[in-house]
DNA sequence: GAGTGGGTAGTCAAGTTTGACTAGCGAAGG
DNA sequence: CCTTCGCTAGTCAAACTTGACTACCCACTC
């Protein structure tokens, strides 16, 4: 799975009416630019095929109020909250190794209420401990590890990643179940979207962490 | 940067010569289509890329020698050989956290010297130090982190996989300095390759896409 | 009042990736 | 014999991604 079809249905969500140019905008503002597809291209993109599958409803184009050309509004339909969720929890379940998805699901985690939301993160935990443990008895052969040569370090390097994400998890969990951040039906939401006419303290135009060089 | 190029130069040079159907073996034998994009369309995308850009050579379709259609052999051109230790020193040296990179080049390390691997290993770990300053300078708030909200998370997810790939890079070091594998020059070299006729042992029998029915 | 620089809001062609589909051949079974 | 199965070795259309390009409008200068 992709993260743009998670990231442009949250954008949309939360601001209840975009167009393309404020996703696009919100996406920056989130650097997912620099960390996942979610370049304009695949974001115009992702908008319409959502729209034709009936994920988003497009309204016609409307004159621009601050100028440049005329724009289409997108609105989350009923089908796309429930994609939007199926999306989001499928990403924070899955141990999937993709940073682009994982970085998308936390960002959106808050729209769910606290307790799904630690419920999916142990899930996520239990996950990683089953795929860690088919690797080590899939991919060591009988005689040795010492068989696989320096291929063995492939398999080395995802038991390390495995095991650094399993500890992350777990103190993302500790962190939720401690109270931390504002869920779902717990008052004043966090503000991840930009209001319109705010500068976007992050657009720099500087490299960012994450640039491939 | 997408693995594709990596792998399908880096399994056609350790052949000497083959056909697509062999990459594609021998990709699966390192489990590269369970975490990369090696998938059969890809791969032979890649290859007819790679020929029309001249790293490959492409020699006419043979007859098959064991059933099956006829097939195209390919075989590695000087320049190919050059753009595959330009991919491996740059998938080596810089910190992407794209896994399927990083999991192919490590397939490949030994292909280069030893001192050149530990060299460009270590650079890569300069690399992941710069990027986590990078990180932490950039996307703290002055105001403190808490302004983020629960978006800090996914700066602290990076945070937390840098410092993983951090140390499981100096363990690697360690381990190569101290004289693990066998790397070029250096006498007999490890087969990663499927030899004709010798079955897969990673070949599981489950079904894959691409897999005729 | 003509150019021009910059922000807004996209489009587009070229390239890549995916997963389903095809086609050739030998072996086994009836 | 002749059909079916399974392996070999791919092809192909559809979808997705990328990065460069366009078009519009405003504000400002010269």
């Amino acid at each position: 799975m992709s993260a743009i079809r998670l990231l442009v249905l949250g954008a949309v969500r939360q601001h209840g009416r975009a167009h393309g140019y404020q996703v696009r905008n919100d996406l920056e503002y989130w650097g997912a630019h620099e960390w996942s597809n979610a370049k304009p291209g695949s974001i115009y993109h992702a908008l319409k095929q959502l729209a034709k599958q009936g994920l988003l409803h497009a309204h016609e184009v409307a004159p621009s109020t601050v100028g440049g050309p005329p724009r289409t509004e997108y609105e989350i339909t009923g089908r796309g909250s429930e994609e939007f969720f199926t999306l989001l929890r499928e990403a924070l379940t899955s141990y999937d190794q993709q940073m682009d998805v994982k970085s998308a699901a936390i960002g959106f985690i808050v729209e769910l209420p606290r307790a799904e939301a630690v419920a999916l993160l142990k899930e996520r935990t239990r996950g990683i401990a089953q795929w860690r443990a088919s690797v080590t008895e899939h991919y060591i052969p009988e005689d040795g590890p010492e068989q696989l040569g320096h291929i063995g370090e492939i398999m080395n390097l995802w038991i390390h990643t495995a095991d650094a994400e399993a500890a992350w998890t777990q103190g993302l969990i500790d962190r939720i179940e401690g109270g931390a951040y504002t869920f779902a039906g717990e008052g004043e939401p966090f503000v991840g979207v930009l209001a319109d006419g705010v500068e976007n303290p992050y657009a720099t135009g500087e490299r960012h962490p994450g640039d491939a060089r």
